[in-house]
DNA sequence: CCGCATCCTCATGGATACTG
DNA sequence: CAGTATCCATGAGGATGCGG
């Protein structure tokens, strides 16, 4: 990226994450270290030089590194700590884009591994009071888990543990519905979703 | 901008805003609404084929708007209030900033305006209990007032208003002090800041 | 296979001149 | 003043190649 020679946080920022599909990239390994063939799985549509590229940028600046994963010389990337601070700007941004991601999928692509990121950026900024929670989400792709805590809410990959509740729906209907876009009981009264197991846990979590 | 095709917030967010200049653009109309001549002052080396353009995409997508300021047919260029929203993910890839800031201007070009950004970005993030005060910010270009409120902090172009205090410092040292890398103490000790009037008060802001 | 590098074509960005 | 028009440089996209 060429400088834009300003003193601002912002152009500097933008001159390590400002390329195209660069800040993706960062996305995908927020979600987990990865290996090449997997951010290019997770990442549909780049073009392998070009991710090879990013690569090499990010771990120039600073935001990435390579490492040698599990036993062997498998390589993966992951973000250094710097690079994993980027989660904020990332979950603001994701917040932002809610009139955009309302309309729908619109025949683009769906991973459900990124809602990991984007239904514990929605729902952090509007729940406050946290009861703990496991429920399963189901949303096409491989089953999440949500998980509240005192601590925190997150999402990740379900491990087949025991869970409170689940809750069955398309992606956009969880998006609008972690967004606080609508309540539960509409979409429910639409078809729009359906619950399995303990509703109240469902009621508490997404605060409908 | 070319669509990513992806289901994703942060995909859909750069769609509208990862254009190269675009959150530039944006930065600018966030300090204050402005005409055509104001943005290309406030973003040198930009061109003005892509400034023009940007504004267009921008108020395409509901960014911004063109309105007539005034009494009479001067157009001014403003966010629209979910434009206005962008502050969030601003403020926060400029507290990521940091490290980049701290090695200085190096040349870059540097406009005063910009810290009524950067500093309350900066501030809010690591002050907790504010007491209430005015001060007087001189970095270089025009005078600006730091004022800490109950409901928050804000920099504006100084307007001769009464202040508690004047602090006198060159941009990378106010933004260190700003971010807390380095003590106030420390900074004037090696002469980097200059204090006048009540310092209790500056102490207080920079919670230093 | 996986992890890229190369090559080619087309779109975007940048600098500057010019116009209503 | 507020942009367009133009022309050149750079970067993105897509296909394919190739070494480990």
């Amino acid at each position: 990226m060429r400088s834009y020679g300003q003193f601002c946080g912002l152009a500097r920022s933008l001159e390590v994450i400002g390329d195209r599909w660069t800040l993706l990239v960062v996305r995908q390994l927020l979600i987990a270290p990865a290996r090449y063939r997997d951010l290019a799985e997770g990442l549909p549509g780049i073009a392998t030089n070009l991710l090879a590229d990013r690569l090499r940028n990010l771990e120039a600046a600073g935001v990435v590194e390579r490492r040698l994963a599990g036993t062997g010389s498998v390589v993966e990337y992951a973000l250094t700590p710097w690079g994993a601070e980027l989660r904020g700007p990332i979950e603001s941004l994701i917040r932002w884009s809610t009139p955009l991601m309302v309309r729908g999928p619109e025949g683009d692509s769906f991973r459900a591994e990124w809602l990991t990121l984007a239904v514990p950026a929605l729902l952090s900024a509007r729940v406050e009071v946290r009861t703990p929670a496991a429920i399963g989400l189901e949303v096409g792709g491989p089953p999440l888990r949500l998980s509240v805590t005192d601590s925190g809410v997150e999402v990740v990959p379900h491990d087949g543990r025991a869970l409170d509740a689940t809750l069955r729906a398309d992606p956009a209907h969880l998006l609008g519905l972690a967004a606080g876009a609508f309540t539960l009981d509409d979409a429910r009264a639409l078809g729009l979703l359906a619950i399995d197991g303990d509703e109240a846990a469902v009621r508490a979590a997404f605060a409908a």
